[in-house]
DNA sequence: CGATCGTTTGAGTTTGATCAAATGTGGTGG
DNA sequence: CCACCACATTTGATCAAACTCAAACGATCG
């Protein structure tokens, strides 16, 4: 990871490029080369997860902030019957638990959703940040902010939308956000998910998620095989979803570049 | 409200403490007077909103962030066909679009239940904050990952809950978040919703919210009359809600008063 | 004292859940 | 390479939670 530090003389603007919350956060500010050194030295302890595997469980006291590297991992809270229901989705670049941070206690789990690697930064180091550096602070409370921004309107989509709703608009939220960190080849991205998992997104049976899916499919929208997503009609499949990407807020900042 | 600075000599330790967004920090940390005076003398324009008059819309571009000092307001986001979600209630202390401090735009409108003062705070106040205050502007930062924490256990109960379970855990929520700013008298908390805004809440038509209610009250567990709610046995709503109060974040700092 | 808004009740419908069984599919060990 | 196992997907049939539509009833207010 240090290694990528030589690329500095062949191009300076590549600092940590490749680092996937670099990545990120460079969507909101433009960091500079310091900052971007600073956030590759400090991601240490990459460690690996199977599909399954906690990363972080409810109850924890953290021991530093964790981070997506690489895979797709999720959020999630359990009833005491045994429902449960995902909160969100993490993909290269996400913040695991910021939260904690402040909050002292993870008040749900995380867990992976296929292999995944996960860096850790340290308590020490995102303090540091926090003194030193107050751009690379706001972007990273940036990245809360949009976290909470996708949180609401998940309510918005349980709350309001049918079955088709649901499963359309989530289907547009991540073709945007895997796009955004370079993840959609052609009109496909990789969505590791069961179809029960998907249900417990969308608070809908499996048995529902699998004739809602049939129908999407049917008129040609989406398909869904293998763990693929591709999107046939991105302009249709948004409509039927309501669909607007502003809450994402890509946009104003990424524009300037 | 600088007269409050007054109280100084009198009890050094109430230093603008009848300030709802000092009282509600002081729930996260104990901020030294100059933070408290800061927050207080940072607190202008005070403006009073009508029932139903929207505070913030979606799109703004904020010129401050916006404070609840009294009354109730909520969140909300409406979909192209008029269905509307509510997204979050605003109770006297919580913070408005603190998330358009980095964000730039609204992605939802905030609106006033009732009658609602609404302070602000200039973006150079709390820009200021971060700069000379970092004990504040972590607690300010708290204040939203307490949003979030509710946040997502809302898409707990519309995605897993029924419309039983949803209803008793949002009067549980409320009660004690109410209590937490004092505003619980015996066993009841002002409620000021009408029951399509109940449904517009938990995801349900109002005449279901109208029958769930009746059901709620046949057992004995609440009464909601007059914009009043009544909680008649708590323990027994939160097991009907799956109610668990962790994700409030109340606990140990403020048991280390 | 209408007018307006909110609540309540009734009747019929729909969406999505549940239960059960059949059919893929991918991986593992013999 | 096949047999088998564990899981995931698919289909069918039935059921229930919650919605819609419509109308009546109650408050509150100029």
């Amino acid at each position: 990871m240090a290694s990528q530090t030589g690329a500095l003389q062949a191009d300076p603007s590549s600092v940590g490029s490749r680092h996937p919350l670099v990545r990120k956060l460079s969507n909101f500010t433009v960091l500079s080369a310091e900052e971007r050194e600073a956030v590759v030295n400090a991601t240490a302890r990459i460690s690996d997860f199977n599909a399954g595997d906690d990363i972080v469980e409810r109850g924890d006291l953290t021991g530093g902030v964790r981070l997506v590297i690489e895979g797709f991992a999720y959020r999630y809270k359990l009833l005491e019957d045994g429902r449960r229901q995902i909160l969100a989705y993490l993909v290269p670049g996400d913040l695991c638990d910021l939260h904690v941070f402040l909050l002292k206690r993870m008040d749900h789990s995380i867990a992976a959703m296929t292999r995944t690697k996960v860096g850790i930064i340290s308590q020490s180091s995102v303090l540091a940040f926090t003194e030193k550096y107050p751009n690379l602070t706001r972007a990273l409370w940036w990245a809360t902010l949009l976290d909470e921004a996708i949180t609401r309107e998940w309510i918005v989509n349980l709350g309001q939308r049918t079955a088709y709703e649901r499963m359309a608009h989530l289907f547009c939220e991540l073709f945007y956000r895997m796009r955004a960190i370079g993840q959609v080849e052609g009109n496909s991205y990789s969505l590791p998910l069961t179809q029960t998992a998907l249900g417990d997104t969308l608070g809908l049976s499996n048995v529902h998620v699998n004739r809602t899916l049939q129908d999407l499919r049917s008129q040609g929208l989406v398909s869904f095989k293998g763990g693929v997503l591709t999107v046939h009609d991105l302009p249709a499949l948004e409509q039927l979803g309501f669909f607007s990407a502003d809450y994402l807020h890509f946009g104003a900042e990424t524009q300037r570049k």
